[in-house]
Order: structure tokens, then C-alpha cells, then sequence
RNA sequence: GCCAGUGUAGCUCAGUUGGCCAGAGCAGCUGAUUUGUAAUCAGCGGGUCGGGGGUUCGAAUCCCUCCACUGGCUCCA
């Protein structure tokens, strides 16, 4: 007999070898139906596994995340089995199940001649119902490297016996439903009639482990569910996603443009995200001065040599935007890929104490980045864009105090913009490779302290991950949900030991001693560019009231009214509402039309009634009439709604 | 960069077994309508069919090449 613990804590002995299937029927035959693996101390495994020995049990069905990814792998399994049967001779890769976007995908390669486009999705996603309509099991069978090896061999399958190089003999296991056998870890779902609802999403390239001097295989991506609806609500949330595209909305709403001629990646401004960038820049503008922040300008050049000093021609070099050389003294400069070197010069300017720091030099830089042509991406993998940067170089004492100023600067800012739900990714360097930092092994033990700790004095909810810092330094990353549930990487704090040493940065301590600073890089937006793409689709293009770049339009009823109206929208300037009058001759009707998919914040309709009253007629976007009153209490209201934010 | 796909008027899209002067709606312009809460009516203008090259009697349509955009490029069997 084995001692089974439940995730309530009660304990029950069942025979050796039983399976966790059999524990839940035993329970009920309704949990047993809805159970897709089971996680035995830890570890997820098929239901049907046996279990040798004293063990924690936890039941996983569709809502946990170790059945959904246990589901969605083995749905991989049954989109290789269809594709095994439409493509005989096609070689499979790996299938994982994925988190983001939901659901799973095959690497595979077609036979010599075949491909696969988007068209022919439907027609394996029906070969897979028709396989999954079979009720198979799925089989686990432990094998030796031998046997697998041969097996893949007859196949020709030279990306499985890649796989199976680096496994050990003992470790092998094959997992067959129907006609398809997969060298595969586990674990999975019992039988595929549990896969109710499949969608096939799209095809795309892939290489062999990630490494672009492989060989380029088919990635087909998809997605399924236990239940149909559940699969039809995931294709709503992913057309309200594409609804909210901020390459779309920002086309419709003037926000950005792109330009063949100016240059992919290259965004350019228009006037309404230009408004919208602006107010987002002078609010932190302002925030930064009660902070203590000291403003600069520096060029979007910098000479060669003050890459090589700061180590980023070494490392960036090769792959950045080529140098721009002087015609006659074949100077190089380069355009400016980070502000950190141009701001440590900026500190390294005039001798400064210890009196003086922390020196907080703040600018919203544009930077320029090479990308690969095929990764841009609208506003959030772009070539050039600014960043809301600042450096500040404190004493190693003040590091913690600085660095929970930062945060919470970044916490209020990302809340002020509507953001709920957010984490910090605390990135630790590997305590394996030592030798690829740069720094003291004292520092960085002090500042990886250090960051987790002012992390939690401000109460930020944060994930570590190991082996995912810069080689400079730990860093923290603000990862922050969006309202549909998305996560995005935005605001960023890393501690630097590395440019103040290459840059030879001193103070003059107490001590009268020469002493080297610590550095902090931090955005709290990142880059204007992203942070307004990812803010566009939060919102969905309907920002709140401070940021709208148009606040207000004013539309007459009637031509005659017009002069009323500027008379109005004048008001609104004077009182720095920002404020358009529709000089059109329209219909009323048609003049609210366009206001409103324009997403306008407010209308104020004005006709024979509210000239003569001096009133206005107020309607909100998305909400309608709201009745009217006198334009001054207008704007009462508006400067009142303006204050609460 | 690589794989797959897309590129027709400012925008959304029709037109492909190669064949008369390439179409529609919206937007724009002109005129009429002077209007009360999500599209007034009529007329007009607008396209090197992404650029270049080729095949053909004939190319938006087929081939080559370049450009831009879209989906992706280890969340390990």
C-alpha cells in the first residue's frame, strides 16, 4: 500500500502501481471525466501512470495549467497524426504546447516538392476531428536508445535522431495514438476524444532549434479546447485583439505614420500622437523635476571612440547602422544606439563630491537600433525611437534608496496611465557563468540583494529570473497586463558597474579619496513608441480625457451657427481644453458620426437653443446625449474631471 | 537576414483558365439642401494595378528581381 496526499491535506492509502485515473474514479466518475493529467509531487504525468510510491496527488483538469499545456501537446500529437496521413514521409521537429499565443505548434518538413499555406489549414484541422473522433489512447512506452534510434532511422526522421543525441538509454519514451508514434517526454491527455474543438491559426517559418544556420522548417501554429465555446470565445478575444491593432487604430486616429521613402522602422509623428506624445513626456517631465531630475539635450551622434569606450562598438558594432564618415578628415560617428555613454560624459564634465550626488541627468533620447528588416514590427520594433531615459550616479550607499525611487516613480506613472495589473521580473545574473559579468562578485551579490529588497519595500510583486541579466548588471522590468489580458514588457531599472568603470567616472568622497559611482539606467515608459503602441491597444484608442489630443469637438447644427461654435471652442482654448470646431456643412447627424468613430471625448452640439441661452449641448463619446447646460459650467466640469485624474 | 503570404484610387475591397477604354463604396472637389444626436442628394476629378526587367500579338493576371507590409524564426522530444 502507498499513502496518497490530497492538495486539502487528507491522506488515503491505495494499492501500489495504482494509477491517478483510478484514484478519481474512485472519487467520482464525473471528476474522472473531466481530468486531463496529474501532477504526482510536483511533476506532471499521464493519469494513467502508475504510482509506486508515497506521493502528493494533485488532479489537473482544463483549469489548471498543467492539464491546459498537457491538452495542447497532445493536440500537437493529433495535428502530427493528420499531417502523417495527408503528407506520408514528412519529418516532425518538436511540438510543444505554448503559452503565448495560447495553444501548440509543429515544427515540421514536407516531403521534397510539397508545401503547406494557410489554405490547406481547414483541411487538416478536419482530418485531425476525424482522428480525434477515434477515441485513441494515448500509449506511453519506454524504449532503448537502440530501438528509438532505428525507429527514426526507417523513417529518415533526421531531426528526431538529433533530438535523441542528446538523451540518454533509460530515459526514452514513444507515446502512440491510432497510427502515430512521437518520441515524446510526456506527459498526456488519456485519449484524444477529449480534443472537442481545434483551430488551425497559421503556418509559419521556424528554424531547426532556433538557429538561423539550420535548416528552415513549417511551423504550423493552432489551438483547441475541451469544449466548443470555449474555442469560439478565444477566436472573439483574438478579432477584439486585431480590432485594437495599434498599427490600424493609429492609421485611423492620425497618431503614426510609416513612409517607403523615409525608411522602414522610421515613425514618424503626426499631429495627433504627437499631442498624445507630448502631454505623456511633460508629465513625466514635470514628475522627474520634483524629483530631483536635471534635464540635458545631446546629440543623436557620437564619435566612434565613445562607442569603443563604453564597450558597445565591441559588442554592437557589427550590427549596427554603419558609421557616417566626415568627407575630408574621415572622421566616423555613429548615430547614437543608447544616451548612457553621451550622459556619462555629461558627468564626467567637472569634478564632483560626494555632496553632489545622487546626479540625476535625465533626457528623452532618441536612439537609432538596427533591426533585421523582417522583425520590425509597427510602433513596437522600430529602428528608431525615444527613450524616456534617465542615469543617475549615486555613492553604493544610495543605491537602494535611488532604486526605490525609481520604482516608485514607475509604479505611479504606470497607474496614472491605467494600468492594473502589473509585475516585476527581477533578472539575476547565472551563478554558473561568473566569468561572463563584468564587476565584483561583492557588488553584484550587494545590488541583486539590494534590488529584491526595495523591491518588496514597495510592494511590487516580482518573478526572478536567473541568468537573465545584462552582463553590466541586475536589472528589474515592469511587466504589466493590458486590458486584454496581454503582457508587455515596459519600464526598466538596471544597476551599471560597467560605464562608470570604462568611462572612469569619480567623486571626490568624504574621505577626500577619489571614489567611482554606481550608475542606474531607468525608463519608466521604455520608448515612447512602444509604450503608445502597447497604451493604444490597452485602450483601445478611447484615451482617458488628459490624454486625448482632441478633448473637445464642437459641432453647429446649422451653418448659422457656426460663429457661435468658434465662439465656443475659443472659450475651451482660453481654458486649455483642446478644442476643434467641425466647420463642415453636414448633417448634424453625420457630424456626430465622425466624432464618434474619430473617438472624440466630447461633442457639444450647438444650434438656435444654445446661442441664444449661451449653453452648450453635451455628449459623450460612446455614452450619448447628456443633456445641456452653460458653456462656463462646461468647463468647470471638464477642468473638475481633468483634476480627479 | 530567412520561410510563407500580401501589395489594384487617400481608405476598405472587387476584377486572375492572359483579351474591348480597370470597377465599387467611403473620403476629396463642385453644386443643391440650412438640417437637432452615428452616414442628405447629384455631378466631377482621381489609379506608372508596389518599382524594375522578361515571356506574349496582347500582362493587374504568367516568370525573374528589388522594395514595403503581414504571420513567424527552440515557451526544447
Amino acid at each position: 500500500m502507498i499513502k496518497i496526499t490530497f492538495p486539502d491535506g487528507a491522506v488515503r492509502e491505495f494499492e501500489k502501481g495504482i494509477a491517478a485515473l483510478d484514484i478519481a474514479k474512485g472519487i467520482s466518475s464525473g471528476l474522472a471525466k473531466k481530468l486531463l493529467a496529474a501532477e504526482v509531487n510536483g511533476e506532471v504525468v499521464d493519469l494513467t501512470r502508475p504510482i509506486e510510491t508515497d506521493a502528493a496527488l494533485n488532479l489537473l483538469s482544463w483549469d489548471d495549467k498543467g492539464g491546459q499545456s498537457t491538452f495542447w501537446h497532445s493536440s500537437a500529437h493529433l495535428m502530427a497524426e493528420a499531417i502523417e496521413a495527408l503528407y506520408p514521409g514528412t519529418k516532425f521537429g518538436i511540438g510543444p504546447a505554448i503559452e503565448s499565443p495560447k495553444g501548440f505548434y509543429y515544427d515540421i518538413e514536407l516531403p521534397e516538392g510539397q508545401k503547406i499555406s494557410t489554405e490547406d489549414l481547414p483541411k487538416i484541422e478536419k482530418k485531425m476531428k476525424e482522428l480525434a473522433s477515434k477515441q485513441n489512447d494515448f500509449v506511453r512506452k519506454e524504449v532503448s536508445k537502440a530501438d528509438a534510434v532505428a525507429y527514426f532511422k526507417e523513417k529518415d526522421d533526421q531531426y528526431k535522431l538529433d533530438l535523441l543525441e542528446g538523451l540518454e538509454d533509460g530515459e526514452i519514451t514513444f507515446y502512440t495514438q491510432g497510427d502515430f508514434t512521437d518520441l515524446c517526454r510526456g506527459p498526456h491527455i488519456p485519449n484524444t476524444n477529449k480534443i472537442q474543438a481545434i483551430k488551425l491559426l497559421n503556418v509559419a517559418g521556424a528554424y531547426w532549434k532556433g538557429d538561423e544556420n539550420n535548416q528552415m522548417m513549417t511551423r504550423i501554429y493552432g489551438v483547441s479546447f475541451p469544449k466548443k465555446d470555449q474555442l469560439a470565445h478565444h477566436l472573439e478575444m483574438l478579432e477584439e485583439a486585431k480590432k485594437r491593432d495599434h498599427r490600424k487604430l493609429g492609421a485611423q486616429l492620425g497618431i503614426f505614420m510609416f513612409s517607403e521613402k523615409v525608411g522602414a522602422g522610421l515613425p514618424i509623428w503626426l499631429p495627433h500622437g504627437t499631442a498624445l506624445r507630448t502631454i505623456l513626456e511633460d508629465f513625466l517631465k514635470k514628475e522627474q523635476l520634483k524629483q530631483g531630475y536635471t534635464p540635458v539635450i545631446t546629440p543623436h551622434v557620437g564619435k566612434k571612440d565613445l562607442y569603443v569606450t563604453s564597450g558597445h562598438y565591441e559588442k554592437y558594432g557589427e550590427d549596427s547602422f554603419q558609421p557616417i564618415e566626415t568627407p575630408r578628415e574621415n572622421e566616423e560617428f555613429f548615430l547614437k544606439p543608447m544616451n548612457c555613454p553621451h550622459h556619462c560624459e555629461v558627468f564626467a564634465h567637472m569634478p564632483r563630491s560626494f555632496r553632489d550626488l545622487p546626479v540625476r541627468i535625465a533626457e528623452f533620447g532618441t536612439v537609432y537600433r538596427y533591426e533585421q528588416s523582417g522583425e520590425l514590427h509597427g510602433l513596437t520594433r522600430v529602428r528608431s525611437f525615444t527613450v524616456d531615459d534617465a542615469h543617475i550616479f549615486c555613492t553604493p550607499d544610495q543605491l537602494k534608496e535611488e532604486f526605490i525611487d525609481v520604482l516608485e516613480l514607475i509604479k505611479m506613472v504606470i497607474s496614472k496611465l491605467g494600468f492594473k495589473d502589473f509585475t516585476a521580473q527581477v533578472s539575476l545574473r547565472d551563478p554558473a557563468n561568473k566569468e561572463k559579468y563584468i564587476g565584483s562578485d561583492e557588488n553584484w551579490d550587494k545590488a541583486e540583494r539590494m534590488i529584491q529588497e526595495a523591491a518588496a519595500e514597495v510592494g511590487l510583486e516580482t518573478v526572478v529570473e536567473t541568468g537573465e541579466a545584462a552582463f553590466y548588471g541586475p536589472k528589474l522590468d515592469f511587466m504589466i497586463k493590458d486590458a486584454l489580458g496581454r503582457s508587455w514588457q515596459l519600464g526598466t531599472v538596471q544597476v551599471d558597474y560597467n560605464l562608470p568603470e570604462r568611462f572612469e567616472l569619480e567623486y571626490v568622497g568624504s574621505d577626500g579619496q577619489k571614489h567611482r559611482p554606481v550608475m542606474i539606467h531607468r525608463a519608466p515608459f521604455g520608448s515612447m513608441e512602444r509604450f503608445i503602441g502597447v497604451l493604444i491597444e490597452h485602450c483601445a484608442g478611447n484615451f482617458p480625457l488628459w490624454l486625448a489630443p482632441e478633448q473637445v469637438r464642437v459641432l453647429p447644427v446649422a451653418e448659422k451657427f457656426l460663429d457661435y461654435a468658434k465662439e465656443v471652442s475659443k472659450i475651451l482654448k482660453i481654458n486649455d481644453i483642446r478644442s476643434t470646431v467641425d466647420t463642415r456643412y453636414e448633417r448634424i447627424g453625420k457630424l456626430i458620426r465622425d466624432a464618434e468613430t474619430q473617438k472624440v471625448p466630447f461633442m457639444l452640439i450647438v444650434g438656435e437653443k444654445e446661442q441664444e441661452a449661451e449653453t452648450v449641448n453635451v455628449r459623450q463619446h460612446g455614452k450619448g446625449d447628456l443633456g445641456t447646460i452653460s458653456t462656463t459650467e462646461f468647463v468647470e466640469q471638464i477642468h473638475k474631471e481633468l483634476q480627479d485624474n
